[in-house]
DNA sequence: ACCTATTTATAATC
DNA sequence: TGATTATAAATAGGT
């Protein structure tokens, strides 16, 4: 009869991990599993998600949908309970954050491309030292911030400061937070 | 022989899910299981967390970990060894998700305050009308934003801007790219 | 990074 | 929303 190859998944408690090697292993394999779970309820239920996790090295990892900067604008948003202005402001946001979306995939595609061709770079001088590194720490391969890139965030964040500016204005001209503030733009 | 009672967990697609109730059942099952992950990844690795998910309706729900704090203190003791962009990056999101939490917090209160006085009113409802309320509407409760708010984020914009302003001279000069750690799916 | 044996999460249902 | 249960999905341990 064979022999079981392993014992399997095993129940482990909700306390600090000690062993280090453990500790970053479960790290990366559940950092992994929280985004992906973070993506899907975004998907399928539409909502706004943004998650940051700092490895227990202290590396920042994160993962919004659809971008960072919808999170901040919809935040900055007042929340009038008047239907009128509310569904102009659904209306509002849903092409936005299309246009947002389609942009961030643009360039989680070249980083993605970048993130590949480090790793490449870097399997190929591992090899030539002939050292051997645990798979997490390929996990540290990055890519880079671009001129481009940082454009377009740039880009993005002038456009909810001019949407602020408009609503700033409004307040000091005490309009009530039912008005439409996004319809500018 | 007994017929089975359900047909148990069904695969469904990474899709919007159309039906409104389905959709509002499945975002709060796995908003709190996306919680439940974020905190045992917190507790087993030692690692900070800050999620923040918007239902379906608009309402912001949060967990953080261990506390806005920790997150404050970080900012005042960076990591020496890390890059450039690296800094920007992780400043941008620390700052971010202070700025988050303090508001995600005010909203929070107001929220919760609002939604006692809807539940007590809709006792009275109730009892008057014999009428009951799905679940989720009672979710629609919201808070406004404020004066202060605004200026906050304009603020916390601004920082981050004069931070890619710097970052952009340094490409423009030919500095070389540093890792980034954003990351992503 | 890749297998599985197992534990967990959760879709369907009441 | 609160149980239950059948099944899909995530993952601990080993390589």
């Amino acid at each position: 009869m064979e022999r079981k190859r392993t014992k399997g998944r095993q129940k482990i408690a909700i306390a600090r991990i000690k062993k280090d090697s453990d500790c970053f292993a479960t790290f990366s394999k559940r950092r992994l599993g929280l985004f992906r779970k973070a993506s899907d309820v975004s998907a399928q239920c539409n909502a706004d998600v943004a998650v940051v996790v700092y490895s227990p090295t202290g590396k920042p990892f994160s993962f919004f949908h659809p971008t960072m900067e919808s999170v901040v604008s919809r935040i900055e948003n007042p929340n009038p309970k008047t239907s009128d202005s509310f569904r102009l402001f659904e209306a509002y946001t849903r092409t936005r954050v299309m246009q947002l979306n389609q942009m961030i995939e643009k360039l989680d595609g070249e980083l993605h491309a970048e993130v590949e061709r480090e790793k490449k770079l870097e399997d190929e001088t591992k090899k030539k030292k002939n050292r051997t590194v645990s798979f997490w720490e390929e996990e540290e391969a990055v890519g880079k911030f671009d001129e481009e890139q940082v454009k377009n965030v740039t880009n993005l964040l002038e456009n909810i400061k001019a949407r602020l500016r408009v609503r700033e204005d409004e307040l000091k001209r005490g309009a009530s937070s039912s008005s439409s503030p996004f319809l500018l733009h």
